[in-house]
DNA sequence: CAGTGGTCTAGACCACAAG
DNA sequence: TTGTGGTCTAGACCACTGG
């Protein structure tokens, strides 16, 4: 190597065969990378596997292979005819979406709506600070919130927001918007995955009065943690839903 | 066609490629059928890829995406060098698995144990009847049991199953025993498949008796119903554990 | 050693979308 | 029409298993 004229070492990473990791498996990383530098965006069309395959140096099969890998993840999708492109996160199967609103009816034609009763700025602690990976000290903004469905409450929330990411939040009306789209759009902050912990308890006298069921009625306490790019953790949310209202189903194959 | 020698229709299913649906597609349908009769049984290795290959007339390319369909949903397993076998469902997913034992303990090590609270024989009404397809009138044999680790009695539960499959069942000590192995052995019903639904409730004062918890604490009914070949329900089962001890985790992406 | 699945290639043809 | 992904083929070579 002469001193001028190096190559950029970060112009075009390659792929490799001297190297024990299958070509596709490498290229399944390659392109996760890729999404998570934000060179490909959320929605948006990733090269063709002809270009990728003809950029890579490997055989479009490989490509395919690769592809249906991070397809299965639910990280791409793919139509025919028209490209491959970045997926954002189905919440679908999130916990919070069995909740059943009126006698098993199916909540998609309603308009959910939520109703703000508290917002303030508090130090990040204990299970906050740990799920958001704050510093000492961190401060973090707290929403307390009721989600309402055909004017039934039926999640009572805290949620926690890193003040050093968010700040300026507090000015955003977020009783008919939608949370995610606003991390995203407003704060660069597109929610890529979560997790989420359920447990059941019962209802103490405040939950009760908020969601209107009896004190001591079965509740459902959902924890959830929502990461962004580069697994960075941006919303810790604590929900107690109504256990009645509740039903979770699962297969085992 | 002539009068004699006309091929047996059932002798070997074969796929067309004038049909609209993909030949690896059929092949799926033709795989999961043979499991279903039970000409390829649980465990066993199932033909090489060049034996169905050439049995069926399609590239080992096609098989190989018959299986990697059929491995994904984890109805096939595959070893290099050994070949491709019949999986049993992985009841790791089970709601029953997500029980702690001692403060997040993992139960591993522990040998679990069940102690029969009763015996009986009766008729399958209402929910029994539509989750195991009973005839009207038809007798179930229902079992009450608390299953116990580490002298813990954790989970409280009713078992029911068809007398119609499952006659001189009661002669069986299952303190000891796993049932689902019973089932399949002397019974020739092995679970292929389950289906579970997870509800939160509060104790009452029998099953705070039996799970040595208080009147009115939280827990968790899981109803399960049981498969076997041909989607034919063999167990329906209705547990109730401590939700003090309980937390399910999800990821979404 | 022979037989298994795992990876990879280079091509062909098709169905679908959009201009 | 062009470009996309979806299916399918025929073959090569490799890694692992077990006799």
């Amino acid at each position: 190597m002469n001193g001028r004229a190096t190559r950029p070492i970060f112009l075009e990473p390659q792929v490799d065969p001297r190297r024990p990791q299958p070509l596709y498996q490498q290229l399944v990383d390659l392109i996760r990378s890729r999404i998570t530098m934000q060179q490909w965006k959320l929605d948006e069309m990733i090269p063709s596997e002809n270009e990728l395959s003809a950029v890579y140096g490997v055989s479009v099969g490989t490509v395919k292979k690769a592809l249906a890998v991070l397809t299965a993840e639910g990280i791409l999708y793919r139509r025919q005819g028209k490209g491959t492109f970045v997926a954002r996160p189905d919440f679908k199967r999130s916990f919070i979406r069995f909740f059943r609103f009126n006698s098993g009816e199916e909540p998609d034609g309603a308009i959910p709506c939520s109703q703000v009763l508290e917002y303030s700025v508090i130090p990040g602690v204990g299970r906050i600070q740990n799920a958001l990976r704050l510093e000492t000290g961190e401060k973090v903004l707290r929403i307390r919130r009721v989600r309402i469905l055909r004017k039934v409450p039926l999640v009572l929330e805290w949620i926690y927001l890193p003040q050093r990411i968010f700040s300026g939040f507090e000015k955003i009306d977020i009783s008919q918007a939608l949370l995610y789209p606003i991390y995203d759009e407003t704060f660069g902050q597109p929610v890529v995955w979560a997790e989420e912990f359920l447990e059941p308890g019962i209802a103490d006298s405040e939950t009760s009065e908020r969601l209107e069921i009896q004190p001591g009625a079965p509740i459902i306490h959902v924890e959830r943690i929502a990461y962004s790019l580069g697994d960075r953790p941006v919303e810790y949310r604590n929900s107690t839903g109504r256990g009645d209202r509740f039903r979770y189903h699962v297969e085992i194959r």
